[in-house]
Formats: structure tokens, C-alpha cells, sequence
DNA sequence: AAGTAAACGAGACGGTACGTCGTGTCTTCCG
DNA sequence: CGGAAGACACGACGTACCGTCTCGTTTACTT
């Protein structure tokens, strides 16, 4: 049961014996690929392993279920927040906020994302590696940058980061999933102006506006 | 065998008639029950056909598939958009988002809406209802406060309401898809605080405090 | 839309009901035409299934196992032992054993019983049905014949009829199984008439020659 | 589960491999054991392996499947058929005539015995071997005792010796296939009576009674 | 009131996919 | 360097549902 690697290095010191690293290549990208064909519903470990050669016991070896399986594969393939210092918080939120929507917006995690979180209501494992591995992760390197403003005066102190970044998030994962759309480039620039303007905060009471 | 039907036949809304009403709510009724028990992957239309004491054909008679039972199920659950003129567009606008974070934060849509975002993208006319059914609805709803809003001058002309709606709805559908909770009443209160100081605004350009 | 089913449902010997006959019949016919190309061991469910048009459960509704649907394959194919009385017991006698020697020597007994025998140690209740729907409705019939020559006088009072009859079907298996071949009349008719002159008694003690 | 090995492997002074040999054993004793804890369909090759700590291959290395590994298990265990001229031909006969009886009632036959007249049907180079090394080895030694019978006048000349035996064979097989019984002593006694009294014979045509 | 046609419960039907198991081969790694 | 350990491709197993279909049986509308 659950996950036995997670990483595909060569040698595996502890772990789990994979002797075919081939196979595993095969299955992921075979995966990768009837996803974009099939979408998520008719996408079938049998297909899969057919697909790729490989037997299915070969695919319930190292995966407990076909969301366990499309997780691992779409995940690496998910692009990284630039977290890099740039002397410009604003510009660097801007590019934090493209590239989340450009993760968030893709036609992949569109197609894959619903049925991992519905998934995800039967299998706890699931959902927590959903979180950790997708959301959080993500979230994680935001934070930096978005911590860095405010350090830098760019953002009160008292800015309620998590919820600015979920908000960003929610909205291009709404408008993705509800009108197949990513938001512009125009927009996230207006999004992140609106918001830097006046964050939500954590402390509660009547705000004034930013400054 | 004691008389039993009391309702007299109508039509559905598909335009049949549907002699018995009892088993149309008995199947939604059911439906409901049994999501709640099961999650929405272990619901079969087997299984509430038989809870129901209903045969299968009846469902499939009144819906094409497990999605759309579903989601006839849950839609007439969900609370209505307060849309009332109460003078103070602030707590309109309050009202409007507690009811937002209640609909997007329940157990029953959390459970539900993944999966139904799931099966609408290889089911058209899914995607279509749930837009139009569950999302635009309520929007259209939220849409006459805000405009209320911005004629009283509580928000600028240029205000990106439908980004602002969905910016609100994707932070709480966020939270709960991802953390399984729902905004309380004060995080809502400072949502709509810091939004309505700067929304997000349809006009390009840096863009300065609201006020 | 033209008119397929003429046969009524009846039930199948597990009571449940069986609404396609056509089908149980080509489950069954193809059950054996395949049972002959590939024998017990290469026969599967599955291919029996696609090869009949039927779904997997249809069989599975019917029979518990391979070994079940076998048995109930071949069985209707074997003769029956003719009772008659025509007045010759010993005529009477060798036209029994001529049967037995073609139920035990045919290819499809050869084939099929010892899977069959295999099997019934892990599953009593084929153990049970082998034996009385096989075995012993044979034997049973044969027994009126024996029977009727002890009262004619033409073999002792205390012939042991069942020893008579279990050890004509073991030579006939016996050769079938490990040779491949049956027994010819003559054979049938020799191991008959040696029977008859001195047969297995149920008085133990040394035994003079008969006659 | 946990056991492992006790005995180490080594070689004995005169250079001989060991290792093999104690292999083997373990092999074939485990065999024998979990045949009768299991019956040969649930015995599996992988379990066997497992068990006798010991990896398939080494198991693949000397049989080709489990039907010749459990046929050479077995094999060593049967006892053997008493040939000695002991002067007395009705003594002897009834003495290999228990034997016989001994191995084809014995639980360990009834157990493997139709599994692999089952498997030899897909397998021509088993059932060679299981005529051969099982039937036709008791069986000459048998002929043997059954000669010297006719040499002595105990039987006639033209006696189908090899029905005779292949008759009780048969006989013992039957009952102890679908009756899971052995002949006792006095049965093998009464039969042995009666059929040296008039056994089949070669010639054709109506016998009379031997004398 | 009797006749008729639809909708009904029940569940069998042909299928697809599941996740597990056993096969016989092949590879890795330990002693 | 031989062997245990077990990964591998393959394919059968028996189960669960799918969506369609066919049964008889109510039920409600016609005549």
C-alpha cells in the first residue's frame, strides 16, 4: 500500500526494488500521453499497461490506484514558482502569479485535477499527497517571495499571505475548471496591482486601504 | 395492496411524464442519503436504484447518468444568493459572500463538485449545466449587489465584478477542496474589506488605492 | 425491432432465473467445442465468454466455476444405459458394459473427468455432484440389470454387484486414462463372461468356481 | 515464514556438491508436506519456493512445472510391489494385489493422481512419464508374480494378465477417486478369489468356468 | 366497468475495468 | 560465482457497475 518511491533514481539504497527503470519511464509517459488522448475517465490501467508493454502487476507495484499513478505523472511536469530576488517585489509577485497561472490554467491539470480531488474524498493518502505534493509545494515558494515584500515594506505586515495566494490560486483554478480559460498576462498583472494594494490581513476589524 | 399514490402525474423536466413522483423523490432523496454515506465514486446507480426500491430504468429514464442525478440532487440544496436592497451596500455585499462561503464550503459540494468538474470534460452538456445551473446562477445573483455597489459608488466604475465573484468563490472552493474548510464569518468580513478598498479593475495600468 | 426470444424463462438448476435460454445453450455448445480444441486446462471463463457472445457474469450467474460448467456441458452428452429387459441377461449384461465402455473410453470423459476429479478435492460440492449426477445415475441404471440377472439366476445371491460394476468402469477408465484407448466388444464381451463365471461375492471365505 | 536456513551448506569430503542435494531434498519434502496442506491446485511453485526457502529458479532448474515436481515427490513414496516366490501363487497374488490397493487408495494418490492425468493431457512428455515411472513399473513387477502363476497352473494359459491387473488397478482407482475408500484385506481377498476362479482371457468366444 | 398502453420493480443481459494471483523467465545482489 | 529473492510480461481469475433489454404487474386514462 501507498506510494514506494517517489524520487526515480538509479539505485535505490533501501527501497523498493525496481530493475526495469525503463518500465518505469514507459509507464509514466505512456500515462502522460493516453491521458491527453482519453482524458481522465477512460484512462484504464489495463490501457496503460498494455499501452506500454509492461504488466499490470508491474504498475500496482509501485501504485496503489490509477490517481496515484496520473499524480506522479503530471507532477513532474509542472513548471517551478521563481522564487529568485530580483530587487522588484512587485515584478517578482507578477512572475510568482504568471507562473501559477500558468500551472493552474493548463489544459493537464484542467483535466486531472477534479477527478484527484474527487478521488481524493475516498483515499485520504491521496488528498494528502495532493496537498503536500501539488499545492503546498507550490504555495511554499510563493511564500518566499511574498514574504520578502513584506519585509520590504511592499506588503503590511500584517498581510494574510496564505489567503492572498489562495485567493490567486482559487481564481485561476475557477476560471479554469468552470470557463477552460488561464488568465492573461494583463490580468494577473491587474490582479496582483489590486491585491498589493490591499491585501486581505490577518488582523481582524475594518481596513484601511494600503499604504 | 393499500392505496399508495396520492400525486398526480406531471412531467419531469425532461418533458416525460413521470407517473410517480413518490420514486422521483425517493431516487433524489436517496441520492442525497447515499452520497453522504458513500462519496460520490462508490455511488452506483444500481445501488440507489435498489436503496430506492426503484428500477434501474426509472433513473435512467429521468437522467443520463450518475452526474446529472447528482447534480439535480444536490442543486435544490444549495441556499439562495441574498440579493435584497437593505441601504448599506457593505452588508449586502457581506451577506452575498457568507453565502458564497457557505454553498462553496459545504460538505456536500466539496464531496460533489469535483467530481462532477470531472465528468464534464467528457460530457459537454454536463459542463454546460454546472456553468450555467450551479456557478452562473448564483453569480447572476451576486452580479446585482455589486452592480448595486458601484452605482452607490462603493466601488469604482471599472471594477472586474466577475473577477472579483470568482476570485471570492475560487479562495473558498479552494479551501475547501484542498483543506476542507469554509471561511468563517470574520475572514469573509476581511475578504470583502480589502477587496472593496482595491478590487481588481477591467482597465489596464497600475492602479491606485480605491477610494 | 424483430422478435429474437421464443423460449420461455424457466429456472436453472440453482433456482435462480435464466431469462436467455439461447444464451445458456451457447454457453454450453461452446463450452464443448472449445473444450474439445483446447482442452480442460487451456479452457477459460473469459474465452468461453467472448467466444459465446456472453458476458463474464452471465456464466458466472449459472455456474460457480469451470469445473461446474463442465460437467454440465458434458453430462447431457452421454448415453443411457439401456435397461430393457430382453430376456437374455447376459445379452442384457454385455450391452450395459458396451455403454460403460463408451461413457468411460470417449475423449471428452478422458479429457474432462480427471480435471474434474482434481478439482472436487477443493470443492465438495462438485465432489458430490460428480458422483451422483455422473457416477452413480449410471450405475444405479446398470444395477436394475445386474438385479434382474440374480433373480434369473444367471449370477450367485450374493454377487457383489457394486464391486461387478465398479471394477468394469475402473478397467474402462483405468485403460482410458493411461492408454488413450476404450474397449473394444470383444474385450467388453470377454471381461463380461469371465465376470459372469466367477464374480465378487459379499460372503468372504475362499469361494469355489461358480456354476 | 521467518524460517531460514539451519543447515549451512558444504561439501562433503569426497567433493560432491552438497548444496544441490540439500536443496532437492527441501524441495520435494516441502512439496510433499504443503500437497497435503493445501491439495495440489492450491500448491503453487512460488509458494513452494517460499517455503523451502529456496528461489524458483532452482526449483525451474530441475522440473519443468509442478505437475513433474509433485510427480517425483510422490513417486519415491510408494511402496513397493512384493515379488518373491513365496510358493504359494494365491498368497502372492493377494499380497501384490494389497499392495496395489494400498497405493491406489492412498490419500496422497487420490490427491495428485487425477491433477496429473489432467495436466498430461496438455503434455505428452508427463504422461509418458506418469505410465511409465507409475503405472507400468507396479505393473511389471506384478506380471512378474502373475507368470508364475500360469507357470504353476494357478491360472490358465490364455489369462489377459494385463486386464486382470489393469482391472483391479481400476477397481482400487475408482473407489478411491469417487468414494475415497481403499479396498479392505477381505475385499481384496474376494476379488483375488473370484477372478483366479475365471479371469479374462485372451481368446475369444463363450468361456467356460476355469477348472 | 372493462380495456389498453404506459410506466413501473426487478434483474438478466453483453460488456469494460478492476485488483489479485500464478506462471515461467530474467536480473540483481549477497555470501 | 551460485543461488535467494523477487521483478518482469502475460493472462485468468471472480467482482462490481455500466447502460440496455425484457419480463410480468400495477396504474391511470380511455372507451
Amino acid at each position: 500500500m501507498g506510494q514506494k518511491r517517489i524520487l526515480s533514481p538509479v539505485s535505490d539504497e533501501r527501497g523498493q526494488r525496481m530493475r526495469d527503470l525503463e518500465a518505469r519511464e514507459r509507464i509514466l509517459s505512456t500515462t502522460l500521453r493516453m491521458l491527453g488522448a482519453l482524458g481522465y475517465s477512460r484512462l484504464s490501467i489495463g490501457g496503460i499497461a498494455q499501452e506500454a508493454a509492461v504488466g499490470k502487476a508491474t504498475i500496482y507495484r509501485s501504485w496503489a490506484n490509477k490517481a496515484a499513478l496520473v499524480l506522479d505523472a503530471v507532477r513532474v511536469q509542472l513548471p517551478e514558482v521563481p522564487v529568485a530576488d530580483i530587487g522588484d517585489s512587485k515584478e517578482e509577485i507578477v512572475a510568482v502569479a504568471e507562473t501559477l497561472a500558468e500551472i493552474y490554467g493548463s489544459p493537464k491539470v484542467r483535466l486531472v485535477l477534479p477527478a484527484l480531488v474527487s478521488d481524493a474524498a475516498a483515499d485520504p493518502d491521496l488528498g494528502r499527497r495532493l496537498r503536500e505534493e501539488l499545492i503546498e509545494q507550490r504555495k511554499k515558494q510563493s511564500v518566499v517571495v511574498l514574504d520578502r515584500a513584506v519585509e520590504r515594506g511592499a506588503l503590511p505586515q500584517d498581510t494574510d499571505i496564505s489567503a492572498v495566494l489562495d485567493m490567486w490560486a482559487g481564481l485561476m483554478l475557477f476560471r479554469s475548471l468552470f470557463y477552460s480559460v488561464s488568465l492573461d498576462k494583463q490580468s494577473v498583472r491587474n490582479l496582483v496591482s489590486a491585491t498589493l494594494a490591499s491585501p486581505p490581513r490577518t488582523t481582524s476589524g475594518d481596513q484601511p486601504p494600503a499604504g
